[in-house]
DNA sequence: CCAGCAATATGACATCTGTATAACAAAGCC
DNA sequence: GGCTTTGTTATACAGATGTCATATTGCTGG
């Protein structure tokens, strides 16, 4: 009897990512809660004991798919600004406007991300990875706003300012994945637009008045 | 040698808010990974026995805090609306205020927050909770968007002008929670009295245009 | 084609989980 | 004062968890 091999002997690099990307897609289907050293090695169709082989534990595994997950995230978002054109106007429209359509707007995805935030009290790696995380998504926000707002604009209404768009974005990005049924992508881009022209439209001293 | 009593009979009703209040005070400081049927009880003094002596299981005294909880939070921000007098308005004002303070805006609520958004994925009840919760935490929105717009005002206008207060009350919450030091109460009530005014500014048509 | 290394699998481990069961004890009733 | 009720504890159990030591196995350089 001709043995089939028992199991394939991959690229270490290759290895690594398809375990991160077991992890996300676990996280995203059965939350924090669910997502044990079994599920994720079984999701990656490979034993228990190969996790440790690549990682310290779990905890580190969870810990890179959230720097993972993240980065790719913060890129999608870029790239949608960038995509837009040279007008910082434009630019930060794209970029707040990819939030409500897949792959950004993903019930799955904030299941994901929720498991991360999750973890931030009692995870040190954790929170100092959201803390990069966030920071890099706030600073082409604070760069775009800044170009549009001019020269003359303060630091702290280019911040409160930025600070302003993250918010309404988050809010209505947390909303629609929690409940797709309450408003359409569409509708969330009007709401984001008006905020948009109010907080960029006067181009002096928009919030400390 | 006289012995102490060994333990204390108390009123089944005070008991069972001591597990739930035990319950949200874990769930704040370990999140929902650490907060087990031994901890709870640890923390409410009592022993793990009595857990089942009162809830179903520990996912059905999860779920009860997070009715308890999500009420307290309700009442305290219609609360903080109804001080504010007659005016719609005003009320409004006061109702979204009242998230950037304390005890609103609080890290454990968030921690606590997020534990419970961790099991709508997996916890139908928890799903079903979360559903109750966040209707009767847009009802008053609604009721108060609708009378400052006034009766010309069409159900869409409505609907969204709610959503759009409702969503940059919640970012501007989540980001305060989570980095206390990226803004303060007072910057947050200002950014949000920017978007109040766009938004119930004009008493017409003001998203659906 | 063989040797040796590294990737992978296997099984065992102590610990923690939620729950079930039974013994205990405190308060109320007669 | 004894009895019943039931709030409360103690202990035990099966299963899941993360990790570890060890045994395989696939691959590659000679």
């Amino acid at each position: 009897m001709l043995a089939r091999a028992q199991f394939q002997r991959l690229d270490p690099d290759f290895r690594r990512q398809s375990l991160i990307e077991a992890t996300a897609r676990c996280l995203a289907r059965y939350g924090i809660g669910g997502t044990s050293v079994r599920v994720i090695c079984a999701e990656a169709g490979v034993s228990a004991g190969l996790l440790r082989h690549y990682f310290a534990g779990i905890d580190e595994l969870v810990a890179e798919t959230y720097a993972d997950v993240g980065d790719t995230l913060v890129a999608n978002m870029i790239a949608a600004a960038d995509k837009a054109g040279p007008d910082p106007r434009e630019q930060l429209r794209a970029f707040v406007m990819a939030s409500f359509k897949p792959p950004i707007a993903d019930p799955d995805l904030l299941a994901t991300w929720l498991a991360f935030w999750s973890l931030i009290k009692s995870d040190p790696r954790i929170r100092e990875l959201h803390t990069e995380n966030y920071a890099s998504h706030r600073r082409p926000v604070e760069r775009m706003v800044a170009e549009i707002l001019g020269p003359e604009a303060s630091d702290v209404d280019v911040r409160l300012t930025a600070v302003g768009v993250t918010a309404l974005v988050d809010g209505l990005w947390l909303e629609i994945c929690l409940d797709a049924s309450s408003f359409t992508p569409e509708e969330a881009s009007r709401i984001a637009d008006k905020w948009l022209n109010t907080l960029v439209g006067d181009p002096l001293k928009v919030l400390a008045d």
